[in-house]
DNA sequence: GTCCTCCGTCGAAGCGCTTCGACGCCTGGC
DNA sequence: GCCAGGCGTCGAAGCGCTTCGACGGAGGAC
């Protein structure tokens, strides 16, 4: 293994002078900068990760805990977790993954055995008991989504409140009277999944606040589960003409499932998600919605605990606006 | 930070002892043991991991290289990686994720940084530039997947050519005689993507061996894809009888395209799968299927990996045989 | 010309741990 | 009763890097 003074003696510098031109802590003259990197090149010298997180106390690892449990959307996990490892290098940072089952513990040794400088966690749920841990660490960490009580906490997410209200709003404004919501299946409710519930608090308000009759109904992430709701709103809900899917793996399941049962989209009924711009754009009738922005959420999370592990101060709430984009699954009640 | 020495003089006893009590490297006596692990339970030691790892070179953390490309079904390699951390933890190691995007670079620098021990590496494509870098390590590495020449590298798979061969001649047994593999997307096997080629050659010879006859087609992972070749199969191939589906995204979409064309499943058309049990099982018409296992490879993955950082010697190829399980998707040819 | 400052570099200390050699003591063999 | 050999423990030497204080020399101010 060639080191930091197999450089510095090929340089014919000493080797703090090595470790200077490489972090650029004090000013080195340009001509000794040349001689170090070449003699960097020549010898192909890598640091040592251990050497380093030792004598600098920081690690540049991330670590990023992932949620396994049912009734989440393995892609979306997926494509936020590699906008972290994408960002995080930008900054020459790598990423640890841990798995939600090791919990509290895990966060807790990676955390105090120094092995990552900082935490993001995701599917943080309204009473996640996470929180008094990752407010008494001491590292920064960055949670996505937003628990009941975010005091002391930096937390990111898509504003799903107003993801909820944006459908309704873009439903009530096309002249429908009577929606539905369709969301993720009963065990996510029943955890207190954070974004879960806001996206109904948000659907609810907006529907009461229009004047439109407005309902719920959680739903297995099945096909069989989007036939059966479909079903059931035909009968117990006739006169309704606006859905809100909250529950990417039967968006088109409950399409097609509608269509089978004699309902044309957007003939009969209009249809708006909240799910990733490619799931709505890749069925079969191209789905109005709020697009889930993973791929800026890691990236906004990276940049945040890179400003945090900095010294700068950051928000405590970052919300991100909802986008929404029209296509052919909504149209006017009368069309 | 409490660091060894503090454990040590709470405890009595020099700080080698209480490595050797942690580590188990020299006998301790019972009565010492007792007391370092008193001393460290009350004063919650953590050894930073950085000093260990300068100390012992060893980093305890594997390096996973996930793949990001387009035609990889996702919710298996989550699966995957959750398996190689849980199994890692096993093994008191942790798992650094890197992209494929990182590509070789990646590899060296985590490599030669000594940021970790060992690699993991998906997705390896027939002919992989990554293949003389890993050579060329000097730490170990498993392949998840077998590349032409693995000479002097260790893989492991499922035996996808066993496993093409085992849905052949399930349905040769059940008397099919015209068969079709609807397969992954043209680019997966304009990669030469190692496991979507096996898969090929093991559908083809045991349909060649049964005298069936045969024809393989690539297909889109949308339910749109899945109807246009549902469509072509029905127009090229009117004495179809059995189908094997290597396509996750597809699977029921394609078993829907069958029906809505008038095919019945399995009573005109015979359906098997290569796809992860629970896909199988939740299909309306539960698909028989030659299970992917990739729990299992990852926890075996891992375990070689240990095997080698031990010193031991491991086999170069682990090919997982297939394990079909018959479910309501297949029949008889005249039943 | 002298003094002060700042730039560029060096040397040494130390980050917290593991590991190696050494050493005392106790036990067992004869 | 004496020696050999373990067992259990200690002390010290690093692992490869960063960082702090120091220092020589060049340049500017007066």
């Amino acid at each position: 293994m060639v080191k930091i003074t197999d450089v510095a003696r090929h340089a014919g510098v000493s080797p703090s002078t090595v470790s200077y031109a490489l972090s650029g802590k004090r000013p080195i003259s340009e001509e000794t900068r040349q001689r170090v990197e070449a003699a960097i090149r020549e010898l192909g010298y890598r640091p040592h990760a251990g050497a380093r997180a030792l004598a600098s106390s920081r690690s540049n690892v991330l670590a990023l805990v992932v949620p396994l449990r049912a009734g989440i959307h393995v892609p979306v996990v997926m494509q936020f977790a590699v906008s972290v490892v994408t960002t995080a290098r930008r900054y020459d940072h790598d990423v640890l993954l841990l798995t939600q089952e090791e919990g509290e513990d895990g966060l807790r040794r990676v955390a105090d055995t120094a092995l990552v400088d900082a935490l993001i966690v995701m599917d943080v749920q309204l009473h996640d008991p996470r929180l008094p841990l990752l407010r008494s660490l001491e590292r920064p960490s960055v949670m996505i989504g937003f628990p009941s009580d975010a005091d002391g906490l930096t937390c990111i997410d898509l504003d799903f409140k107003a993801a909820g209200e944006a459908c309704v709003e873009h439903l009530a404004r096309l002249g429908h009277r009577v929606v539905a919501l369709v969301g993720s299946p009963p065990e996510v409710y029943v955890r207190q999944t954070a974004f879960a519930q806001r996206v109904v608090q948000g659907f609810t308000a907006a529907a009461d606040r229009s004047g439109l009759s407005s309902s719920v109904h959680p739903c297995e992430a099945t096909p069989a589960g989007a036939r059966l709701v479909a079903e059931q709103l035909l009968r117990e809900q006739p006169a309704l003409t606006g859905v809100v899917v909250h529950n990417e793996p039967i968006l088109e399941p409950l399409i097609d499932a509608f269509e089978q049962l004699g309902l044309r989209v957007p003939g009969d009924l209009s249809v708006t998600a909240i799910c990733p711009d490619e799931l709505a754009e890749s069925v079969r009738v191209p789905v109005t919605s709020v697009a889930l922005p993973s791929a800026e959420v890691g990236e906004r999370a990276v940049q945040l605990l890179m400003k945090k592990l900095g010294g700068s101060a950051v928000p405590e709430a970052t919300l991100l606006p909802p986008r929404m984009t029209e296509r052919a699954s909504t149209a006017p009640r009368d069309a």
